[in-house]
DNA sequence: CTGAAAGCGCTTACAG
DNA sequence: CTGAAAGCGCTTACAG
C-alpha cells in the first residue's frame, strides 16, 4: 500500500541510510547517488512517513498556532498571515482554539502539545506564569502576539502611539469632548486585556497634552462586541454634555456606535465624528477612520520570528506603529464649520 | 527529560505492556492493575508520544481541514465550528489554506496529507476528480461542504431552494423588477463555485413562477467581495429601467450595495430593497435581511460526519435548508406604498 | 561516499 | 489478566 524507504532503495540499488540522506538533502552524497534516488523516489510516489521520521528525530516541524477565538476578524487574519509564512517554512499548523476558561485550563493542566508541535504562536491570551511554565515544560519554543513575555519572542504593538493619534487626530479637527470605548474581556473569555488598555492611556495622554480636563464620564469599557459598542454610544448619547466624537478600541465597537447614531437620526460625521481601531475588512464599506495597526503583519513577524527562533536564533521582538488611515467618519465638529445650520 | 512508558511501567511494577493497555482503556486488566499505572502516569506527567503511537498504529488521530481562505467570515466560522467538534472527539486539526492555484496545484501534486491526518474536511472547493483520487490514494477519509462526491460524507446547502425564498420574499412585498448579483471565482481564485449558481437558479424561479419576464440585463455575476457588490450595484443603477429590490448571493455582496446606494442618496429600504445571504455577523448592525444557511452548522454536521466516518460509519450527506431573516433592508416598493411622495 | 545496525517510543499479536 | 518480543518506518552515529 503504502511506499517505504526500503522500496526507494531497491529500486535505486542502495541501502536505506543512502536514501535519507539523499532524500533529505544532507551532504555527503555523491551527486548521481543522490539523482537516482530521487528519481526512484518521484517514480514511487515516496514520501517519507511524518510519525516515523518525527519519532526518529524527535521534531514535529508542526507549530501550533493557539487563539482565543476563531470567528473574528482580527484573529482569522493573524493566523492567515502566521500559517502563510509557517507552511511556506515547511511547518505545518496545529490549530488549537481555546474559546471558554474550561478549555484554557484543560489545555494548559495536561501537555497536550507535548510531542506535537515544536513550538506555538499564541495569539492575544495574557498567559500567566503557570502557562508560561507549561509550554516550556512542553518543549514548546514561544512567539507571543498581544503579550510579552522574557525569553520568548513577541510583536509588540505600540497601541498606546495608537490610542494617542486616534484623539490627536480629533484633537486636530476641533473636538473638545471626545469619548473613549474600550475594550473588556467579557465573563468566560479567554481574550488577554493589557494592549486596549494601552489605547486608553494613549487616548488620556492626547487630551491631557491639549489640556482638556479628564472626564471618566467620557470612558466606557465594554466587551468586544457591535452590540456592546452601540449600547455604550446609546449610553454616551444620554449625557448631560454629550462628546462630539469617540474613539472606539476597535472597529466592531465603531460599527455599533455608528448603527446607534444613524439609528438616532444623527449624522457621521456631520453630527458625530468616529475613529475606530483595525481596520477591519469591513471598515472601507462604512467609510470609517481607523487605526491600522497591521493586523497581517502581526501574523507574519510572529510566525517569522518563531520560524528562526526554532533554527536556533534568539528571541526577537517585533515592533508595529499603528497609523491612522482617514475615511469619511471624521470631520470638524459642527459648531466650527461655516455654512452649517 | 520525557517520560516514556518504561518509567510509568517500572513506578507501578508492571510490564509496558500492560502500562499502554491500561492507559488506553482497552478492557482485560483488572481494575487495581489499570488504577495504579493510571495513578503512576499522572504522578510522573505522563502522556504517550504522538508519533510513537501514530507509527504503531497507523492512525495519526488528526483531520486536516483544507479552506480556499481563511480571512473571509463564512470559512473562519465553518472552521470554528468543525475544529470544536473535532477537538471535542480528540483529534487534532491540521489547517490547510490553499489560496492560490499556486498553492492548490502543489498540495494535490504530493501526498502531502499522507501519514499525516486521517482525514479530510475540505470546505467550498469543488475539487477535480483527480484531486480527490489523490486524497483518497493518500487514504483520507472525506467530508465535504459546499460539494459533493460519491462516497464522500458531505453536507448540502439547498441553495435553490434559498435563492427562491429570498426573491419569493421580494415578490411578495410587491417588487417586479428584481435584481441578482451572484458570485463568480476571481482569476487566480480556488474557489469552488457550484452552490452559487443554485442560488441563481432558484432566483430564476420564482421570477418565472411570479410570470415576470426573464430579464438578463438584471442578473450579475461578480466575485464576493464589498467592492464587487458595489460596482455591479452601480452598474444597476444605471440601466434604463432600474430594479426596485436585489437578492446578492452574499452578505458582502449586499453590504457593497449598500453602500452604493446611500452613497447615490438612496435609502434602504425606502428607495431600494435588498436581501442578502449568509447571515454574516455584521448583517444585524446594517439591518440586513438575508437568508441564514447555518454556516456554523455546516462545519459542525461535515465534522461529525467525519468523525463518524473514521469510525467506520457509512458516509452521511446532511442537509441544511436556508431561511429568511427579515430585518430592516426590504420593504414594498415605493408606487405600493401609501403616504410615498 | 556508502552500508549495517541500533534506536526513537509506542502497540499488539502471541503465549502463558 | 499480564509479559516478552516483534514491528511500525524512519534517522544517525559508527565503520569502512
Amino acid at each position: 500500500m503504502t511506499v517505504s524507504v526500503q522500496a526507494v532503495a531497491d529500486r535505486a540499488g542502495v541501502s536505506i541510510s543512502t536514501v535519507s540522506r539523499a532524500l533529505r538533502g544532507v551532504p555527503g552524497i555523491s551527486q548521481t547517488t543522490r539523482k537516482r534516488v530521487r528519481d526512484a523516489a518521484v517514480e514511487l510516489g515516496y514520501v517519507a512517513s511524518p510519525s516515523a521520521s518525527r519519532l526518529a528525530t524527535g521534531r514535529t516541524r508542526t507549530v501550533a498556532v493557539v487563539v482565543p477565538l476563531l470567528t473574528k476578524w482580527f484573529f482569522a487574519e493573524v493566523i492567515a498571515a502566521a500559517g502563510r509564512v509557517l507552511s511556506r517554512e515547511g511547518y505545518d499548523v496545529l490549530l488549537t482554539e481555546l474559546s471558554t476558561v474550561e478549555l484554557r485550563a484543560g489545555f494548559f493542566a495536561s501537555p497536550r502539545l507535548h510531542g506535537r508541535s515544536d513550538g506555538a504562536l499564541v495569539v492575544a491570551m495574557q498567559l500567566g506564569s503557570e502557562e508560561l511554565a507549561s509550554l516550556e515544560a512542553q518543549g514548546q519554543v514561544l512567539a507571543l502576539v498581544g503579550s510579552e513575555s522574557a525569553g520568548a519572542s513577541s510583536v509588540r504593538v505600540e497601541d498606546r502611539i495608537g490610542g494617542r493619534a486616534a484623539a490627536r487626530h480629533l484633537i486636530n479637527l476641533g473636538h473638545e469632548r471626545i469619548a473613549f470605548v474600550g475594550l473588556r474581556a467579557g465573563p468566560g473569555s479567554t481574550l488577554g486585556g493589557v494592549p486596549p488598555a494601552e489605547r486608553l492611556l494613549g487616548y488620556r495622554e492626547a487630551l491631557a497634552e491639549a489640556g482638556f480636563p479628564s472626564d471618566p464620564g467620557l470612558e466606557h469599557v465594554v466587551e468586544n462586541t457591535v452590540d456592546a459598542g452601540a449600547a455604550a454610544m446609546a449610553a454616551l448619547l444620554t449625557a448631560e454634555e454629550p462628546p462630539t466624537a469617540l474613539v472606539a478600541a476597535s472597529d466592531e465597537i465603531a460599527f455599533g456606535a455608528m448603527a446607534t447614531l444613524r439609528g438616532a437620526g444623527l449624522s457621521v460625521p456631520d453630527d458625530f465624528s468616529i475613529v475606530g481601531y483595525d481596520n477591519h475588512e469591513l471598515a472601507g464599506v462604512v467609510g470609517l477612520t481607523t487605526m491600522d495597526h497591521g493586523v497581517a503583519e502581526q501574523g507574519r513577524l510572529a510566525a517569522e520570528a518563531l520560524v528562526a527562533a526554532l533554527a536556533g536564533a534568539p528571541a526577537a521582538v517585533g515592533r508595529i506603529e499603528p497609523r491612522l488611515v482617514v475615511r469619511g467618519s471624521t470631520a470638524p465638529p459642527r459648531r466650527l464649520r461655516a455654512g452649517s445650520r
